[in-house]
DNA sequence: TCGATTTGACCATG
DNA sequence: CATGGTCAAATCGA
């Protein structure tokens, strides 16, 4: 049941895992070479930025193979089709703005469909981009209230991301970000990847992403943690990222990222694709990482 | 004074 | 009707 439609797209997928395969040797070799891999040492500029375009490049390949299983007849890098949902959006929107309201408030659709990233974290976090909370309510069943934010150029440049931050845990600190949309402002400068220690001395985790900018310090209370990580994934999948803490030092398994696995069956079966990555190895410290890439 | 935050009200959805 | 997402007036702070 499950290959029969993969058959076109195959050759490239391979294609596409094994370079990432290869690129993420190189990595490894960059790391080793720059011998930052130890708990003992933290990382010294001068291979990280090297080893972030390696590791830009290592998602983006899994990520265009992931699109090539999910849409096997297709001869392109994933690139658009936004259309359906946006058409959607809009007139929902358009909708409700144009007929009645602008005197009513709330009014509003509740999303379903949009692209979604999750993140969770014990430290607030800048993103790179400008976030202004507009929103601030109790919900069931959770302890602490729940944050909404929106881009500030919502409206002098129609950036429909929107955020939502939710306290989890007191002690330890732990908070979910829940992303919604693409940020369409131009506030950003080029796609690159993040890859940051949080916290130097105990745990650092990683954020991912792709189209950022430098952190911009706002006093906005909950700037959370952000893999604002989307890059033009479409709206249709799920593509669900988890990169689990590194094993213990003593593993030194020279093959974490060529390990990287891909459920197929989950993502077969349940509109999700899932991409486990056992064992990366970077800097010091375990991280985690949970991209949550709803396309519709 | 202006932009950001707070907070209660409003409304859609299930 | 309960819940969650958004709006916007009031308030705060630089």
């Amino acid at each position: 049941m499950e290959n029969e439609n993969l058959g076109h797209g195959r050759g490239k997928i391979i294609e596409e895992l094994l370079r990432g395969r290869d690129l993420a040797n190189q990595l490894r070799q960059v790391m080793n070479e720059g011998g930052d891999i130890d708990n003992n040492n933290n990382n010294n500029g001068s291979t990280t930025p090297f080893a972030e375009h390696l590791l830009m490049e290592v998602l983006m390949t899994f990520t265009n193979s992931l699109l090539f299983l999910k849409n096997p007849s297709t001869s392109e890098s994933f690139d658009v089709s936004d259309l359906q949902l946006t058409k959607s959006e809009d007139s929902l929107e358009s909708n409700c703005k144009s007929s009645i309201l602008k005197e009513r408030r709330g009014c509003y659709k509740r999303r379903k469909i949009l692209q979604t990233w999750e993140k969770e974290s014990e430290f607030p976090v800048e993103d790179g981009h400008q976030w202004r909370k507009y929103g601030q309510k109790k919900i069931l069943h959770n302890d602490f209230p729940r944050n909404y934010f929106r881009c500030t150029h919502k409206h002098d440049q129609g950036c429909k991301a929107t955020k939502q931050v939710q306290k989890i845990r007191e002690e330890p600190p732990l908070h979910k970000t829940t992303y919604y949309g693409h940020h369409t402002c131009k506030v950003l400068l080029n796609p690159e990847i993040i890859v940051d220690s949080l916290s130097p001395s105990d745990h650092s985790s990683m954020f991912l992403s792709f189209d950022n900018s430098f952190p911009t310090p706002t006093k906005q209370d909950c700037p959370f943690l952000s893999s604002s990580g989307k890059r033009e994934c479409k709206k249709e999948d799920n593509i669900l990222v988890n990169i689990p803490p590194p094993p213990p030092p003593s593993s030194s398994n020279n093959d974490y990222l060529s390990e990287l696995t891909f459920d197929e069956s989950s993502t077969l079966d349940s509109d999700h694709l899932v991409v486990d990555i056992p064992h990366i190895l970077y800097g010091s410290s375990g991280f985690d990482e949970v991209l949550n890439w709803t396309l519709s």
